[in-house]
DNA sequence: GCTTTTTGTTGACTCGAGTAGATCCCAGTG
DNA sequence: CACTGGGATCTACTCGAGTCAACAAAAAGC
């Protein structure tokens, strides 16, 4: 027995071991693995893989990272991945990513702007190759916080920041939709329910329900501002509902939001459609089963999550940043007063 | 663009760069780093550290983790993170890892054995440090995946699997608790919507189910399986209230079962709690804001995730396979009939 | 004043894999 | 028979950081 020679490492198989073990040196383990920049007879291939597959060989990612400068991984920040609506971009960045070979690194803000600074610190120390920044909030300094090492996109940002990529979807747009779709339900009276911005800038969602409105001789309906989850969408409510002129519909800016606001009406003994007609933002799966089933702006998240990770692995890294603006389209339900 | 110091290197700056420009040698560097095995004299670890806030040195993470032989990093594998009950634990495994300093791999299985089994073994090659595995399904042949190196967690786990640490909550003790509090509600035909699980094992929340039944001297109501998400409850819904025997309240395996049982009992014309009363598992937030609000067990998802991960990065690392298991605690709210 | 001890610093090796450049071997040719 | 071409393979250096043995300088001890 050639104990000797066809000696078991003890410790995680290197690609050293396999090519002790296949009588080829490491460079040739390197060939065959990666069909590597040289060939490799035949002959050859097939002892290193009985070699590999007998010792049970895994290329050590870390060593391989360090050699390329690049670990196949992509950084996520997002505020709250249990939030519905982050945690379906969360996945479709995910496939998006996986499809791609690329791995993705999770990490949650939490709404906190130094939480996200801290995440963006420490992923860029991971060295990923890029980061998918999804953030309610923005500030200038984030650009220096990536220096030029890494890539970068904002993903459903509201503004477009000079500087970085940037993918989301026509905000204005999509709210005047909802917003014309209440008026031709014959309401006059339509209110808003609005998350709140880092920047207090005028949100797209607000520009296009006041032009969806002043387009239609309609005067501006109350306004309510809270944040974008459910507690927010519910404290909105609450102040609609007991405002001076009751809007007979509210346009919420995210579903998350109006399922709050659902509850705040329900509370208030009143009923959706019938006494308040309601239409969102997101067309997340929460706002097909909630009751009522709600109308909604629906965006196209997996398409922006495939525009997001090719900004950031695709072939046109090197470009000057790109700016993808995406069309949303309406999801007529019930709450809105459609049967 | 900023024009910073004179020496500022070319590529990414190394930890050479920073002792050339402090003039010192590597090993001092690493030393300032790390608070490092050996001591640095005042003076110079100032000299250091200016040094590296100048130049904005950033360690390497692949060459440290290459050296260490750790990444610092875990794998979460989950079936589907869009789903809010496993959004909700990756958030939790998010923060309990990254509170030890410790970032997180999430990938979705998609309920696929395969694609598991692919996302297992991409993580083993990235070298995590630890897998927290979070499936419905299990087979056996994953303990060969993982190989002897690489920790891992069954998290969420019906059954417990010999040569795995686990953490899970007491389902049956939980199912019962819901159906108990239903019987109390003077219901005497309590059906079951089940979701289904890959081992054909009974579920703990099947048996909890029964035993309060039988221990109750009420028959087995009827039973329909489907898919834990909504419409597997949608589905299981229709046929529930089909059935023969129509029960008049319904204990549902998760809480995104129960909304698309809402829904079902909904479209059948009938109200909850009034014609049929819901009670469900799980204690995600979903079951807070639908309508009516669930009655529902839930689970402690947070002191699961923080198990989950001390089990992988903790000091009891070496120490047997561990199974920890969680009480559940009935919230109740109106979907059973309570005010 | 001349050892010891302590303290601070350094060069050099290591982790595991990618790959350029050198080397080997053999078939084919003059 | 020597000579070249070219395919297959190997040697050796590289990536960036951790850390130990070795060493220099300063402090303490007798």
């Amino acid at each position: 027995m050639t104990t000797s020679a066809v000696h078991t490492p003890r410790g995680p198989v290197t690609r050293k071991d396999v090519a002790r073990y296949a009588g080829v040196s490491t460079a040739v383990v390197s060939y065959v693995v990666n069909g590597g920049p040289k060939k490799v007879a035949p002959a050859t291939e097939a002892k290193v893989q009985e070699a590999i597959r007998i010792l049970g060989y895994r290329p050590n990612a870390a060593a391989r990272a360090l050699k390329m400068g690049s670990n196949q991984t992509l950084g996520l920040v997002i505020p709250d991945s249990s939030n519905p609506f982050w945690a379906l971009l969360g996945h479709a960045v995910e496939v998006a990513a996986a499809e791609r070979g690329y791995a993705l690194l999770l990490t949650n803000s939490d709404n906190n702007l130094d939480s996200e600074r801290r995440h963006i610190r420490n992923l860029a120390d991971r060295q990923v190759d890029g980061v998918v920044l999804a953030s309610v909030m923005f500030e200038p300094d984030l650009l220096e916080l990536f220096g030029t090492e890494i890539r970068s996109v904002l993903l459903n940002h509201a503004s477009v920041a000079p500087g970085f990529n940037s993918v989301g979807v026509d905000l204005e747009a999509g709210a005047r939709l909802a917003v014309e779709h209440l008026i031709g339900h014959g309401h006059t009276t339509i209110g808003l329910a609005m998350g709140i911005t880092a920047d207090n800038e005028a949100d797209g969602r607000e520009e296009g329900w006041q032009r969806a409105l002043e387009a239609a001789g309609l005067p501006v309906g109350p306004l309510a501002r809270g944040g974008f989850d459910r507690p927010g969408g519910y404290a909105a409510g609450q102040r609609l509902l007991a405002a001076d002129n009751r809007p007979t519909a509210i346009f919420a800016s995210s579903d998350m939001q109006a399922i709050g606001l659902l509850r705040a009406i329900r509370e208030a003994g009143l009923s959706v459609p019938d006494d308040i007609a309601v239409a969102s933002f997101d067309g997340s799966i929460e706002a097909e089963y909630s009751w009522p089933a709600l109308t909604t702006v629906e965006q196209p998240v997996w398409e922006m999550a495939e525009a997001a990770v090719s900004a950031l692995v695709g072939e046109n890294r090197n470009e000057p940043p790109q700016h993808r603006v995406f069309p949303t389209q309406l999801r007529i339900r019930q709450s809105c007063g459609c049967p």
